[in-house]
Parts: C-alpha cells; structure tokens; sequence
DNA sequence: GTTAGCACTCATTAGTTGTGAGTGCTAACA
DNA sequence: TGTTAGCACTCACAACTAATGAGTGCTAAC
C-alpha cells in the first residue's frame, strides 16, 4: 500500500481541518466541504487505508479520524505551508520588536512574549550560558562590614554577580589585593577550565595573606561561577493553553501539561540539548514528560554567532506552518538587529 | 445579637472543619464529632444567628454552612493558632535552609521553594529595589567591537547590568572616560533622583567630546537605572492549586487564578505596597483580581534593614495558624542568618 | 475502482427518579 | 426563656433510561 495524490490529499485535508476545530473529521463532512469529487465512502476506504499505514486514528469506533503524531509529522515534512509571512504581519511584528532594540536582555523578553501573543501558546526563549567564554576580571565590592558582593565578568561581556556573607572581618584593602589576583591567576581561562580546577586548594596556597578571607569566598566564587555557565529561561503565557478546548475538556492534561512548564530546570535542559536549527518535534517524538506536546524551536543569533532559542510548547494539534513561519521569521529579525552594524560604522 | 462564648465555638468548629474538608458543615455532624452536649437544633439555631451577622453563609438551602470572609477575618483575628512550630519541623526547616547560607539570592530562592512545599500552596518571594539606594560607581566594560556591557553598582551591594549594542564606533579609552565622568557626576546621588533629571541633556553637555557615544547610551542608563529600583519576584508552586479540591472541580476558578499568578507585574506591585509585618488579607479584603484569594506574607531582613516579602497566595479555605506560623518562622529564621554575625567579628 | 445502502457502534444529551444531607419552623419541654 | 424533638421541605447528586446523531465497516451492485 502506498501513499498516493489522494491519500496525501486526504490525510492534508483531514489534518487542517483537526487543526482548526479539534473535532474528529468525518468522511461525510469531508467529501462535502473540501469536494473532491469522490463519495463518503471512498473517503471511508482511504482513511482505512491511512489508518493502517498509522497516519490516523480513530478516538472510538463511530467517531472520524484524527491524526496520529506519524500524520502529524508527514504533515510537517511535506505538506504543510511554512512559507514567508505575509508583509503586513513582518511589519507588525518588526514595529513591536524595534522598541527596545539597543538592549539585548529585554528585546529578546519581547519577543518571547509577542510570540506567545501570536501563537496563542506558550512560548520560550532561552540563553544559554556560553561553555566556551573566558574570565575577563573578578572583582569584590564592600558592601557592609560583613557583605560584599563579587562580581565576574566574561570576555563576551557576560556579567554575573552574588552578594556574599563572610563570617570573617575583612578590609577593603584585602578584598582589592583579592580582586587583583584573582583576576590574575584566572584571566583568559575558560569558565570551565576554572570550574574542573581545585580552586579552593589553590586558593588558601596562592593567597596565604588572606587565606581565612579566601576560605570563606572559595565556595560562593565557584557558585558564582556556575551561574555564568546556567542558562536564562524566559517564558510567557502559559494560561493561553486554557483557551484550547483539548485542555479545557480535559483538566488532568491541562495540569500534566502545567506541571512539564513549572519544572524550569528540566525544560531548560531540554531547551538547551536541543538540535540547531527549525527544529519540530513532534508528541511521542519527545521525552515521556512531553509526550503529548509538540515543541517548534528556532535559533537566534548575535554577530552570526549562536546565542540562543526561542520557541513555542502545545498540544500536538497546533498550526504547525503559520507557528514556524512566525518562529523562523522573529528569529531572523532578531538575528539581524544584533547584526554588526557594518552601514552605522561605515558613516563615521 | 453578641457573640457568645458557644458562638464562637461554632464558629471556630465549623471553620477548622472546613478547613480539612472543604465540605459545607452540617449542624448533625458537628453535635456529633465535637461532642459540644448540644443538639444539632439548638446548633442550627446559632448558625442562624451567626450567618445573620455575617460570619458564615450557604452554598444553596439544604447544605452546611461555610465561613464568609468576615467569619475568617474573626477565625484569624480570634481563633486560630498560629504559635510557635514544634521543635522538630524548626529543625527540618533550618537544615535545609542553612545548606547555602553565604549567598543571599539563593537563600530566599530556597526559602520560598520550600515554603511552598511545606504548604502546598504557591509561595513567593519579593525583593524590592531600594529606593533609597545611591549610585556608587558606573562602568562601560568593551565585549566587541559593537557591543559594551554598562554596569551600575549601588553603595548597598546591588549591581545591575546590561548588553548594549551601539550605532556607533568606540574607543577603549573613551570607555574609560565616560565610565569616570559618570562615576563621579553620579556617585552618592540617590538613583531616583538621577532618574527625575533630564539625563540625556545632561549628557551631550557635560560630555561633548564625547556626543554621539553619550547620546546612544543615555536611555539604556536610564533603563538600567529603572532595572535597580525593580523588585525581583520568585514563585514557586503553582501547580500545587490543582490539588486542592476546590479548584480541581472548578476548572474555571482556577485558570482566573493562575491568570493573576501570571501577570507578574501587577503581583509585584501588590507585594511591595503591602503594609509590613506579618499580614493577612482575606477574599474580598484583597483587590477585585483576587477576590477569591487570600495572601499571607511577612518580612525578612538583612542586617535589621527591610529588604524583602515571603508569603503565599492561596483560596480563602486554607490553614492559617499553620501557614503564618511557618511564614514567621521562616522569615525570623532569614533575619537573623542575614544579622551581622557579631561572634564571628568578636573572636578576631 | 467506486458507490449506495444498511446495520452497527458509541459518545452525548436530556429526562426521570431516588437518595440523603441538611435546613427552617413549630410546638413541646425543662 | 433557652433547648430540643419532630417534620416538612429543599436541593445537589448519582444512577438509570432513552433518544439522538455522527460516523464507521461491510457488502453487493455498478
């Protein structure tokens, strides 16, 4: 059995109008509303037929067809529309974007956010800790006669800090001298590098004049240090998946579904293991966790250089074509708003 | 019509019963299970009069009685516990929350976690930016050759910072000026005053060697200084909700719950202008958004000084003696990790 | 290969009824 | 005068039934 025109053609009709209205379609609807010049019950032998190759199934005996995650992900590779956004949507979405378009942090908030608006999902953005960046300088800050905070920065001008309690007197004096060599020893290493080294050791040997103070700092530096490898996760309207009727009906799902978005570790870690590229992944093509999710990923660039993804999580039934021309799309534009200015530098 | 001494009792009866069971409470039940020596009559003719005053109300005719807010406040205000935790669950909490104890941020992430695990309710914490807080020195570190990172440091610890993509060429050493003459045109200035100035203009006069650098990097000051005075807010939980049997039947009341839990702006903002100390506000003592909620919250402190709000968010039917009890707790238990270790400073 | 026809399935909805928990009121009682 | 037993009444809820209708699968004819 193969999968010809009309098959095809079935399977695509069947899977938008899911798409649309979340109700098992039927043979009678179908050869109706989409007239394609066959009856009912030819219909009825190819969904048979799409059935058996796996591509649909069937919530109960006498209700229609409905797409099984292999439907959906024949869909996805070939017959769905991801084309180019129609112009007055990339306007729209580009005025919002250019608002804040000076800051990294916050354009990338938005848009996550404007995604969200968009899509009606949930959706993420997330920046992972560069595994490759080096230590620029270490500096500790007084603060209060017990506080100071240290604060790391990277080459790649990431910046991290902490506020740390010492249960030892320190003087400013000492904490310069501390920053000094800090920065010293550990300038243009890698974040990693430092963090597989026996720093605490190192620390009471190379730094005896303050090694109390140092002993004290050791743990929270490598703490610290973490942090800078951690990823940012950003993610916005998560109660829009209540307006889907398939999580209204089903409260169990809805609060399954809600639970994969609260632990932010775990997505995290998927967010940021996750393949390069317009990546779709499809229900069971997930983790268990997720198994009923479909998450659409696409990545986000400054100066060429990979930063980042932003992306949508919902239902298996989503609009797969429009949601990936959007995704595709603010990810280019954010891409070449943090491109080198080369037309701005040229001027002067 | 006063509310007796065996009013109250009902009253604390039938509330601490609904509490447990978020079943209406009839009069027979509570002659039976509370052996009071009165009969459900006699009972039902004092949840007459106490519903008449307000304290409870009906579902519908032929339920049991359920508290009204006012019968809350009452229950709070009057009746319930809210003592001090036995000695084994202080126990419980501080060992798992002395674990990182040096580091300030991750010891209230951890509170706030735990704080909704212990109740099974959503927690937060807030961390308001100072508004006292004075600029202790600006820097402009270079990352490419488009890119800087502006970095403000406040005179109490914090450090806010920000990418900053410009239109224009720089020089290390113009870095380094405009780093220093902001530094000491701002320093000791409080950030909402700098935030009141006309900064921009300030900027392309006091710096015109400097202009078109100066110009493009006004309004992310601006924006940065904006970020220090913003509060910080960590929830945790709130998925727990759908555990409770009031919103698990009601699919409804919980989705406009977590709507509220959403908008994390406007929580913030109802977090920081709440009065201080250890608060309790109840349904309809709340705004009209969370009506249907009540919030408990208390203050932790560092070093004496207000710095932030613990608490947590759930429907009018939950354990409050328990709940305040492990708030206060809590947040007495921050305080005084955060006080100037005085011993500590006395042995040198 | 296509289609009309027909029996069959099954979720959904509406209608019905019984049950039980609980109230409010009244009249009798201490 | 406060307390209580008794009784009618209310109303949510669960169980059952029947009707409806959308949709399938199969067969036989075209």
């Amino acid at each position: 059995m193969n999968l010809n025109e009309r098959k095809l053609q079935i399977l695509q009709a069947i899977i938008s109008e899911f798409i649309n209205t979340a109700e098992p379609v039927g043979s009678r609807y179908l050869s109706k509303s989409y007239n394609m010049g066959i009856s009912p019950a030819t219909i009825r032998n190819e969904m048979a037929d799409l059935e058996d190759m796996g591509y649909l199934t069937h919530p109960h005996t006498s209700a229609g067809r409905v797409p099984s995650d292999k439907g959906y992900r024949l869909y996805v590779d070939e017959l769905m529309d991801a084309g180019e956004l129609p112009e007055e949507k990339k306007q729209a979405i580009q005025s919002r974007l250019d608002q804040a378009r000076r800051e990294l942090d916050n354009t990338i908030e938005h848009a996550a956010d404007l995604l969200s608006e968009i899509t009606q999902l949930t959706s993420f953005a997330v920046a992972p800790g560069n595994l490759k960046s080096r230590l620029k300088y270490v500096q500790f800050l007084p603060v209060d006669s017990n506080t100071v905070v240290l604060m790391i920065v990277a080459e790649d001008g990431q910046v991290v800090n902490k506020a740390i309690r010492l249960s030892v007197p320190y003087k400013e004096k000492d904490l310069e001298l501390m920053s000094k060599m800090m920065t010293r020893n550990y300038m243009g290493k890698k974040v990693t590098a430092l963090m597989a080294m026996n720093i605490v050791e190192d620390f009471t040997k190379d730094m005896h004049s303050l090694s109390a103070l140092a002993r004290d700092v050791a743990p929270s530096f490598m703490k610290t240090l973490e942090k800078m490898l951690d990823a940012e996760l950003y993610m916005y309207g998560y109660t829009n998946l209540f307006k889907l009727p398939e999580f209204s009906a089903d409260m169990e799902r809805a609060v399954s579904f809600l639970r994969v978005l609260e632990d932010r570790d775990y997505l995290t870690d998927v967010l940021v293991n996750r393949d390069s590229g317009v990546i779709i992944t499809i229900g069971d093509e997930n983790a268990e966790a997720m198994k009923d999710c479909s998450l659409i990923t696409a990545d986000y660039c400054v100066n060429g250089r990979y930063v980042g993804k932003l992306g949508v999580i919902g239902p298996t039934r989503m609009r797969y074509g429009q949601v990936t021309s959007v995704i595709k799309y603010i990810c280019d534009h954010l891409s070449d708003t943090f491109q080198i200015e080369e037309e701005d530098y040229g001027k002067d």
